[in-house]
DNA sequence: AACATAGACAACCGCCTTATA
DNA sequence: ATATAAGGCGGTTGTCTATGT
């Protein structure tokens, strides 16, 4: 009865990925693409249960995420949307070719409520805070109100941009101006034993095809973490893979118009 | 130099819905 | 029809790094 077990759980790493995994993985899906995230594991030799492989590829593999900061435009549509949708990230990030739901619930959850909240904002309602009950809810958030923030920090370096400094990636890094570049040179690291062509190929399909809003930004960052591998076979898209590609164009266009839908259905919800 | 703290974000957990044996 | 795993999602935690003391 019931399907299989998604792993025997025995024996699984956990924690931060390592290079030589997040390799093994790249490699195991530009080779043979995703058809059951359970068997993804055994056959890429990976000591991970199926969900933590999809993570990893959804969240931070992905050839066409974009990557660096958001920015200002960016910040406002999450507000607009969060507005409208609440925490619905997945809905939100929909929004946003080339950015995760965990990206930008995290960017709330780190920046955004604190903008907020300066300007006098409620994140949750996004009305105007009550200051009155707003000071008796705790000594840390009257402090949030009345005191000027406390920048440490205020252009941290993420994990992936440190880790590019301090490896084989550094020179790439150092001649990159742009953020996104730089954070590209990890990709670099990752298909330097592999198959590029496959990889770059995969890149290029995916920024030409597969993601038609894809930025400007993103298509370079995705050109760049290429740049070392593109191959005159790279551009030369096979009719069959066209084929596929108008099909996923197609299918993210009423997948967009379901979204639409989806979210009005909401409100109607919400407000009736 | 060593430790403490804050901030950022990757990764995990648990729940819900959907798919399947 | 039912039980159970897969997939997906949002909330939370853990880890790492930068900065302050």
């Amino acid at each position: 009865m019931g399907r299989q077990p998604c792993c025997d759980r025995v024996g699984l790493k956990r924690g931060p990925w390592t290079i030589e995994e997040d390799h093994k993985l790249v490699h195991f899906i530009l080779n043979n693409g995703i058809q059951c995230w359970r068997t993804i594991p055994k056959l890429a030799g990976l000591q991970r249960c199926g969900k933590s492989c999809r993570l990893r590829w959804i969240n931070y593999l992905r050839p066409d995420l974009k990557r660096g900061a958001l920015s200002e435009a960016e910040e406002d549509q999450i507000i607009q949307l969060h507005a409208r949708l609440g925490n619905r990230w997945s809905k939100i990030a929909s929004h946003f070719p080339g950015r995760t739901d965990n990206e930008i619930k995290n960017h709330w959850n780190t920046r955004i409520k604190k903008k907020l909240k300066q300007a006098g904002i409620d994140p949750l309602t996004h009305k105007p805070i009550d200051h009155e009950k707003y000071q008796q809810e705790s000594d840390d958030t009257i402090m949030e109100l009345n005191l000027p923030i406390h920048h440490h920090k205020t252009e941290t370096l993420s994990r992936t941009e440190t880790y590019d400094k301090s490896n084989e990636a550094e020179n790439c890094a150092a001649n990159a101006t742009d953020f996104s570049l730089s954070n590209n040179a990890y990709h670099n690291v990752l298909s330097e034993n592999f198959d590029v062509d496959l990889w770059s190929k995969s890149c290029k399909t995916m920024s030409n095809c597969y993601s038609p809003t894809l930025s400007l930004e993103a298509e370079e960052s995705i050109k760049f973490s290429t740049v070392s591998a593109v191959t005159e076979s790279s551009s030369n898209i096979e009719p069959a893979e066209e084929q596929d590609s108008l099909q996923q164009w197609m299918d993210s266009i009423f997948s967009c118009a379901v979204n639409q839908l989806e979210e009005d259905l909401f409100l109607l919800r919400k407000y009736n």
